[in-house]
Formats: structure tokens, sequence, C-alpha cells
DNA sequence: AACTATTTATAAGA
DNA sequence: TTCTTATAAATAGTT
């Protein structure tokens, strides 16, 4: 998007690197609300800054945990 | 975005919410991937359908799985 | 941090 | 349910 193509390859510079990360993030946090709202999903999304800095997004993680459960998880 | 604004609201009719959860998932996880691949970025995403069917995404569950030890999430 | 030109995602429709 | 198309939304480059 934007006034040039994405190329989908690991953007060199520091500076502008940070920048779409922070516009990324958030455009991707709320489309991880949207679709748990408008499709009643459970949705758990967590991503890391190169710095280890945590952002996240869950509509309930009790439920996914169970959901992980269901599916085999318990033993990890 | 498309033909109309969006609700924020669960889509009541249920052939209308398949089908926009299964667009949306896919935008949610090509968008997972491409945040990860131009910031160099640690993401894990899981999406649940409503039957609990599992989608996800990830860069690399072990990076992850050590960033959530630093944060101090051994306990749990 | 704001602004827009464009690209991208996607709601409806076929 | 896969393809198309009009339009909304996200965002890359700019200021």
């Amino acid at each position: 998007m934007g006034r040039g193509r994405v190329q989908l390859k690991r953007i060199e510079n520091k500076i502008n690197r940070q920048v779409t990360f922070s516009k990324r993030r958030s455009g991707l946090l709320k489309k991880a609300h949207e679709i748990s709202v408008l499709c009643d999903a459970d949705v758990g999304l967590i991503v890391f800054s190169t710095k280890g800095k945590l952002f996240e997004y869950a509509t309930d993680s009790w439920l996914i945990f169970h959901h992980l459960l269901h599916l085999g998880w318990s033993e990890t």
C-alpha cells in the first residue's frame, strides 16, 4: 500500500523498519480484533519487536488454552 | 473495505460470517507474515473458527518461547 | 506526528 | 465456492 510497492524482504534502514513496524503492528492488532468480533472467533496474537518488547491481542486466553488442550497440546 | 462500511459487530448471518472469516483469516495470516519479514519481528498468531479448527502462523516458536521466558512466564 | 497518493484488502455480486 | 469489481481501509513515502 502507500506510495510504493511492497518488496517482501527485510527493511534494511533501521529507522524505516521501526516506523513500518509501528504502523503495521497497529494495523495487525486492529485486524485481529475485527475478525474476532465480526466472526466470533478466538484469536491470539503476539508480536515482538527486535528489542524483545511484547505486543499482544487475545480474545480470551483461557478459551484458547482449552482449544489447545482439545487439540492434544496438553503434554507440551 | 469493499462495497460497504464495516460495522464492528458480530455478523449474524452464518454464511456471511463464514465467508468473512475465511477471507479475513487469510489476510491476517498474510499480514502477520509480512510484518515478520519486513520488520524482522517474531510473530505468533492463532485463530480458531467457531468449530474449534486451528489456523496459525509463527515465525519461530522457540524464539517466541524464549521471549516469554525472559518476560517471566516460566512459572505458568 | 500528519498528510496523501497508491496499493492492498475485502464486501458484495456474479 | 471461486472469480470479479467497486470501494473501504491500510500504509509507503513525504512533509
